[in-house]
DNA sequence: AATCTGGTGTCACCCACTGCCGCTCGTCAA
DNA sequence: TTGACGAGCGGCAGTGGGTGACACCAGATT
């Protein structure tokens, strides 16, 4: 079915994201009930699930989308760049585009939403799983090597885990850190070397 | 109350988790409710969450404990190892007490389990949020840094992932692959120096 | 004997999430 | 114009994990 929507109009999906992210705002992710955003966008809690199949990917958004992005931008750095050093690149890029005109408002609803529910942070680890075979993929095709051997995932793993903390980092300093900076001190603290 | 069980009975618990464990290797994970779990154990089901906070900690036991015990294993190396050495050392005691005669039956049906369970298996990540403190707090006391300094949460971060990806491939190989030497080959991809 | 205490059953309930059915309203072809 | 078709949605009943409250019972304590 084509868009029918018009100018002014949002669709279901828009609204609920909407909604969901005001509502987990203003009293924080557990509780509210998708019963609530759904109301909260003048829809059933069915359609609900028919947009988000879970209620933290209604805070999510997209996340798949996003680390497949993170992957695509580590695949378009230039060759000649050691690992290292494309990862830094790739860090500093999302983070510029984070803080440019691109920054949504939502997107920091999202960050501060997370900070502010503990076991959503945690929770959140979960995800790092896809985005550390998207990175041992794109070792392995760097290195030579297969992205399922023994040492490309254990060099993945320590390069998701030094993102993960530099994005911790970054945000714990409210946007201010450099990240190219934290990236580079985190890259000094593990050193990665594919034989 | 004291522990008025003699010799031939079970507690409650035991017999949960016997339960649980046992049906979660006929069924897998996801197929077998509390429910099923709490009746074969003969008790309800609001006795099973008396003894279990959730459905997960039923297979898992006391996770807590267990990582706990490991940041301990670390805390009693000889102060002369390296950080690296310390860990390695760490990671072999433990996989030396796993196949010792100290290796329970469960232990196996719980590693069985989830690897049956992808979807479990992403899930556990989550605990090693407090394994990664744990660690922190390990290499600051070992370096003089606070466990909350950034370099020394990337460290934390990079060594968890690394013990992680060592126990993936301990367990694919079926438990015949040397530890030392995956634990060795591990760190040699990812070298931690602390400034 | 009176009391305390911890393990348990029962019941009622909340909430995330799913299957199924039927409605409606555009689209498009006959 | 008509009728088929499909997408989005509401409603409803149901499943399953998890919780709170209350009452009960059996040992242990005094």
């Amino acid at each position: 079915m084509h868009d029918t929507r018009t100018a002014g109009e949002t669709s279901t999906r828009d609204r609920l994201e909407a909604a969901a992210l005001t509502l987990f705002e203003q009293h924080g992710f557990d509780a509210v009930t998708t019963e609530q955003i759904a109301a909260a966008a003048g829809v059933s809690t069915r359609t609900f699930f028919r947009h988000f199949p879970t209620k933290i990917d209604a805070l999510l958004g997209d996340i798949d989308a996003r680390t497949l992005e993170f992957a695509l931008r580590l695949h378009r750095q230039p060759p000649d760049l050691g690992l290292n050093e494309a990862l830094i690149a790739a860090i500093t890029e999302e983070e510029a585009e984070a803080t440019g005109a691109s920054m949504l408002p939502a997107d920091l609803v999202r960050a501060r939403v997370l900070r502010g529910t503990p076991s959503l942070a945690d929770e959140i680890r979960t995800y790092e799983a896809k985005l550390e075979r998207h990175i041992a993929e794109w070792i392995g095709q760097r290195t030579g090597h297969d992205a399922d051997d023994f040492r490309i995932r254990v060099a993945a793993g320590a390069y998701v885990a030094a993102r993960r903390v530099v994005v911790e980092e970054w945000q714990r300093s409210g946007g201010t850190a450099p990240v190219v900076d934290l990236a580079r001190r985190s890259l000094e603290t593990v050193h990665v070397t594919i034989t």
